[in-house]
DNA sequence: TGGGTCAGTCTTTTT
DNA sequence: GACTGACCCA
């Protein structure tokens, strides 16, 4: 019977799938079936009776993913799905948190705060400490925390060459002892602590690993040190991981990811060789050399081609937009052709490096009355009004969590401003108690009537929930906090944030909890970790407009890779060292590889961008992609730069580029592209000085942006 | 205390 | 452009 599994598998499918009971690498190619193989390998370990579906630990990148291996194994096999461990890192290590708090030093309904509570947490710690924001930006702060702890470092194995250092690490500390004070845990925590738990504790640890006998991750190469840790350490001698992964598709270093975990596992699990799913499903063939040759420019890699039995197909199609708005313009137009082609908008995606780039699209598709859906910018559990009332569901489940207290203490207004919280922090740190409990103290005092008001308040809210479901209860604490009243008298933007808060409580009563004894618990814990996944699920028939990063993982007909530009993508943080531009790279891959039959590239000459206009040049992602492969369209905007008067000039008209006359400028004007003997390749971007002096700001391909004096600089009109 | 305005800042990607 | 923090005034 599992030969009805197997059918189907191409040779090296195959050979993944029934791998024998021990490690091994599977280096996927995009598109290449990875995630079939995986689930067919779960099915068939099960099937072939070499374990039971609770010997199951699958780790996935996204929660969504989890759900998706476990509705293909539920139709694979007759089992039930829900004793299987398939889940994220981050909800794998909360479920085994969960189950050995005591063990973990936890409190039974820790909260986990996600980045923004973190950020805040981390800004009132500073306060605290009277340590400024401007020596200790709480942002850098916050990265050297989640660092060290991905990393698996804790404060106390860190050391410091200077006093600056000392003090992180202090900082470091002291944050997670206020954690430790209030209940919270943050998102490195979460692994941290659970790799821990059963690094410390031996019998734990021989549980888990006589249970796991073979463990599954996906997307292996976006793994960190802590995780890779954690693995080991769950794997122990005799357990068999089986990672799949592509390193050519690595776009998480920037929080943390090692692609090196890949060899690491060749070595540390005596894996001869890896396995390589090279034979693609997904694209025609010219996407996939495309994708081939793109990649090929980057060193080190593992290894592997793409190749496909469909055909060519088409060309790729590039447009050089003279404008970001003419790009979005561009792209709503080749839109509404392949509708009427006969192409569902859904299977159509516009891709891009940054959330910030959706405005100009999202303004041409509205004018277009197009369907489209964004996925990324702020996420449902992130909006203020969500975490408003999710902070009040906090506060009555857990008073201690001050974050949560000082969100909401005076929201909305009940006359507890600024400076009465300032005396309960001061209260608070000088007592060594949560605010909550100063608050309490406070509220007997006489000048505190409001916040006595605001401890009833709380405590009466949790006495009128007890007995409710959960939907209930989310739809008393929003009305009975004064949130709803609150968003009804304010105008600004109410009636989508009195949907919200609705939606929320829809939310709440869809919600189904693994346990009947902490729903609510559980409700704020998946908020926090699904806090919504900027992955696309289906829906209504709308273009899909989303980051790259957020497109992994996805497939759709039609692919636009818009924004290609210097300093966008390659993004200007990345592109000055190897590693940061060979990752963006990996970003364009990606991209490319969502594509079935057709792929767009696009860039602008000139895009508003932190609201100035920018005069960027073409990628060089798209000059590494072979031009037989591609189509140029517009035949008035050639390959080559056009030196047609700008129309964004006019626009200029503030800038001090006007206040140079025309002849001084030699013919060259803003936006013109140009070549310096020195500098190579740039454009004009700005212009300043008189008829004498005249000095242009240039921004070259390979040098950035420089002022240049015209009477020296010998420019060439490129 | 609370609401308003304004200037200044920082913008890559996210489990 | 969006959000923050600072400042001012009722």
């Amino acid at each position: 019977m599992s030969s009805d599994l197997l059918a189907g598998l191409n040779p090296e499918q195959l050979r993944a799938v029934t791998w024998p009971a021990k490690s091994a690498l599977v280096l996927a190619g995009a598109g290449s079936g990875k995630t079939r193989v995986l689930t067919t390998r779960i099915a068939w370990l099960i099937q072939t009776g070499q374990i039971s579906p609770a010997g199951v630990l699958a780790v996935t990148f996204t929660n969504k993913a989890a759900r998706e291996m476990q509705a293909r194994l539920a139709a694979m096999i007759p089992v039930n799905v829900k004793s299987m461990w398939i889940g994220t890192f981050h909800g794998l290590c909360n479920r085994l948190l969960r189950m050995h708090y005591r063990d973990a030093g936890l409190p039974q309904t820790f909260q986990i705060l996600d980045m923004q509570d973190q950020l805040s947490a981390i800004k009132r710690l500073l306060k605290s400490l009277e340590l400024s924001d401007e020596k200790f930006p709480p942002r850098s702060v916050q990265n050297f925390i989640n660092g060290n702890k991905e990393a698996g470092q804790r404060a106390s194995a860190l050391g410091a060459h200077d006093f600056y250092g000392q003090k992180l690490i202090e900082l470091y500390a002291a944050y997670d002892a206020q954690c430790r004070r209030e209940g919270v845990v943050d998102f490195a925590e979460l692994l941290l602590r659970s790799y821990e738990l059963l690094s410390a504790n031996q019998a734990l640890c021989h549980h888990y690993r006589s249970r796991f006998r073979f463990i599954l991750v996906d997307e292996f190469q976006d793994t960190n040190r802590l995780q890779y840790a954690w693995l080991r350490l769950l794997a122990g001698q005799d357990n068999a991981v089986f990672a799949v992964g592509d390193d050519d598709q690595s776009i998480y270093a920037f929080r943390g990811a090692e692609v090196g975990n890949m060899r690491s596992l060749l070595r540390d699990y005596s894996v001869e060789e890896a396995i390589r799913l090279e034979q693609n499903y997904r694209s025609v063939g010219t996407i996939l050399k495309a994708a081939n040759a793109l990649i090929e420019h980057n060193d080190g890699r593992l290894g592997k081609n793409l190749w496909t039995e469909a055909g060519e197909g088409e060309e790729i199609r590039f447009y050089e937009a003279s404008s970001d708005v003419d790009e979005a313009e561009f792209i709503v137009d080749e839109v509404r052709g392949l509708k009427r082609e006969g192409m569902n908008l859904a299977d159509i995606a516009v891709l891009y490096r940054s959330n910030a780039q959706s405005r100009a699209l999202e303004h041409a598709l509205v004018n277009a009355a197009l369907a489209y859906r964004i996925y990324g910018g702020l996420r449902f559990f992130e909006r203020q009004e969500i975490k408003h009332a999710l902070a009040y569901l906090r506060l009555m489940d857990n008073p201690e969590d001050d974050n949560a207290l000082l969100r909401v203490i005076n929201l909305p207004a009940r006359g507890i401003g600024a400076r009465s919280v300032e005396n309960l922090l001061n209260a608070s740190r000088d007592g060594g108690t949560s605010v909550w409990q100063a608050a309490c103290s406070a509220a007997g005092g006489r000048t505190a009537a409001s916040l006595a008001k605001f401890v009833l308040l709380i405590e009466a809210m949790r006495e009128r929930a007890s007995g409710l479901t959960l939907a209930e209860t989310v739809s008393l604490v929003i009305d009975d906090s004064g949130l709803r009243v609150m968003y009804e008298q304010d105008k600004k933007e109410s009636e989508e944030r009195l949907a919200n808060l609705d939606e929320l409580i829809s939310a709440a009563a869809a919600f189904v909890p693994e346990s009947q004894d902490q729903v609510l618990v559980e409700f704020l814990t998946s908020a926090a970790l699904e806090a919504g996944e900027h992955q696309a699920e289906a829906g209504a028939d709308a273009l899909q407009l989303m980051t790259v990063h957020a497109a992994k993982g996805l497939e759709f007909d039609a692919v636009f890779a818009s924004g290609l530009e210097e300093g966008l993508f390659p993004h200007e943080n990345s592109m000055n060292d190897a590693k940061g531009l060979e990752e963006e790279r990996r970003l364009m891959y990606v991209a490319v590889t969502r594509a079935r039959q057709r792929l767009y590239l696009s860039c602008a000459q000139s895009r508003m961008l932190h609201g100035q206009t920018r005069y960027p040049i073409r990628s060089r992602f798209v000059d590494e992609v072979p031009s037989e492969l591609l189509r140029v369209l517009s035949s008035q905007k050639p390959l080559v730069r056009p030196s047609v008067k700008a129309p964004w000039l006019e626009k200029k008209s503030q800038q001090p580029a006007v206040s140079v006359v025309d002849e001084s400028m030699q013919g060259l004007h803003i936006g013109q592209s140009v070549t310096h003997a020195k500098f190579g390749l740039g454009v004009v971007v700005n212009a300043e000085g008189g008829a004498q002096d005249t000095r242009l700001q240039i921004n070259f391909a390979e040098h950035g942006l420089k002022w240049l004096d015209l009477r020296y600089a010998k420019l060439q009109p490129a």
